[in-house]
DNA sequence: CATACAACG
DNA sequence: CGTTCTATG
């Protein structure tokens, strides 16, 4: 369905190593090129010279997998790289990458991933070292874009998005609530609802597929400790919760709990403390939620063995219509 | 010579764990018991029940080690307590334990150094980590004393002193001049001529062994690096050796130097970076300077195979009259 | 319990 | 290059 396009110049490479300054485009890709990728403005590159060895975006199987890394440096380190590969989905996203400006990607993702050509970054510019999403994939985007158009969140790089052909895929590391949930009003009443806003733009035009570290516990079977946690510890508070179930008012369907209604110990993160994964006391945090196109999904799959962070990575399997 | 004395009243042993306040007495022998000596004032016990078993300065060998340890965690989980036991001095004195008043010393210090038994402990208040020195004893010092009498250096614990029948032990971490050399004035101007002063003071009674990282290398033959170091790198500028050459205008005596007055290659210490050390490209930055006991000096050996600092311990062996 | 940065060396 | 702390989770 794509059209071959002659390049009128050829591709730039970003090769520029040092910190960079906020507000230049081109800073925002960390000093790995995003080929023939615009920034974080709204592009729809036609396909380049290498389209016909490029994995498009097609009917039938479509694999997208999303993982809080708690830091992208460690979780390589623990293996990712190796991980990633197995799961070999076509898109990865990533939460909690805690990419700092300074330092960019790790090495191993552009010499190891090479299949994952597109990447789009949304590091934290506003605290080094915090948060950060990112999205690799193999099938070139339509478009790319960081963050939901708001600097109070953005600056932190809490989203991302892929736009292909057929939906919007759009990843989250949804803010923390924090201890004595000092952060819960400005992740209810401010961050949730712009989210929701930016959704609702998008879908607009085509079906959203909306994944990541959600953090929030939906019910009871979504958390061992549910009793002892509720309204008490950040990701499982009424108010979270309501703003979960607002996204699902709207007609966002959680596509693992769609498939499993009834399943326990469906984990997607462990406490590192008190020795929490081992004896499988957790909280499934991280989702997908599909608009438009539930019909979509074949499978979901939490890879609960994976190791590398205090979160696992969950797949989902789409038949593209 | 010591005579035995009745106790008034049981040891007190300091058993309390938490975090302590500030200027409490109490608090600065950071959760460790010191067995019947006083915090900061000086005091002049008597030996105690188990003076029969103790070792106690007396005639003949004496010997004392000072080592900075670049962090007295890190060092211990690289063989410290080997290291010392194998050294087998009466005294271990150190510089840059960075033991922070909220975790107080590594067990480890406890647990397996036990003939070591009298500690002193000067730890940074002002700075949590920082700098930080410690004296540890077998023989029961007649004093003990953090500091030099002036906050702004005491604050972050810089010195200790313990007393002995025969001399004074003074072990400090100088001021390192920093970067750019943006601490040179307050080393040169303030740091030297207090810690002057309080030797003097000192030294009105008895000898002083004044020991630790002194944080300069006295003439080229004490660096590698002499001619692209001078006047540049903190730690060989002329400013500091001016400040070094006015305490042995006083009359202390680098041991090490004395004895072997034209040894090169005798470095105490090599950065970290560049491989400095396997290339022996270092500095002699740790001394024993003697006032008025300069004959009680049998040797002194720089213990340069000693891992677990960026410093390697340094041993005088005394003979005492 | 673990990651990342900053400060300091 | 390496240690420590702090913020954050």
């Amino acid at each position: 369905t794509k059209k071959k396009q002659a390049k009128k110049a050829p591709p730039k490479k970003n090769e520029a190593k040092g910190p960079k300054r906020k507000k230049d485009a081109e800073e925002e890709t960390n000093g790995l090129p995003v080929p023939d990728l615009g920034p974080a403005t709204q592009e729809k590159p036609g396909s380049d010279d290498e389209s016909a060895t490029e994995k498009v975006e097609s009917t039938g199987m479509f694999k997208i997998a999303t993982w809080n890394v708690a830091g992208l440096y460690a979780c390589i380190k623990k293996g990712f790289v190796e991980t990633a590969k197995t799961l070999d989905c076509d898109v990865i996203c990533l939460q909690e990458t805690k990419l700092s400006l300074k330092k960019g990607p790790p090495p191993e993702i552009r010499s190891e991933l090479k299949d994952w050509k597109y990447q789009n970054y949304a590091n934290s510019e506003g605290k080094a070292g915090y948060s950060g999403t990112a999205i690799f994939s193999k099938t070139k985007p339509l478009s790319i874009q960081r963050g939901i158009g708001k600097s109070k969140h953005d600056d932190f790089g809490r989203s991302c998005t892929a736009e292909f052909e057929k939906f919007y895929l759009v990843t989250s590391y949804v803010p923390n609530s924090g201890r004595g949930l000092v952060n819960l009003d400005y992740r209810t009443k401010e961050w949730e609802s712009d989210l929701r806003n930016y959704l609702t733009k998008l879908n607009k035009t085509k079906p959203v597929i909306y994944c990541g570290d959600l953090n929030v516990a939906h019910t009871a079977i979504d958390l061992t400790n549910d009793k002892s946690n509720y309204n008490k510890t950040a990701g499982y508070t009424q108010a979270e919760i309501d703003e979960l179930e607002k996204l699902l008012g709207l007609g966002y369907v959680d596509a693992y709990r769609k498939l499993y209604p009834k399943e326990e110990d469906c984990y997607t993160f462990w406490s590192y403390m008190g020795g929490a994964r081992a004896k499988n006391v957790g909280w499934r945090l991280d989702y997908f939620l599909m608009k438009d196109c539930e019909e979509w999904v074949e499978d979901v799959v939490i890879h609960s063995k994976a190791q590398g962070s205090d979160h696992c990575p969950v797949e989902i399997k789409l038949n593209l219509p």
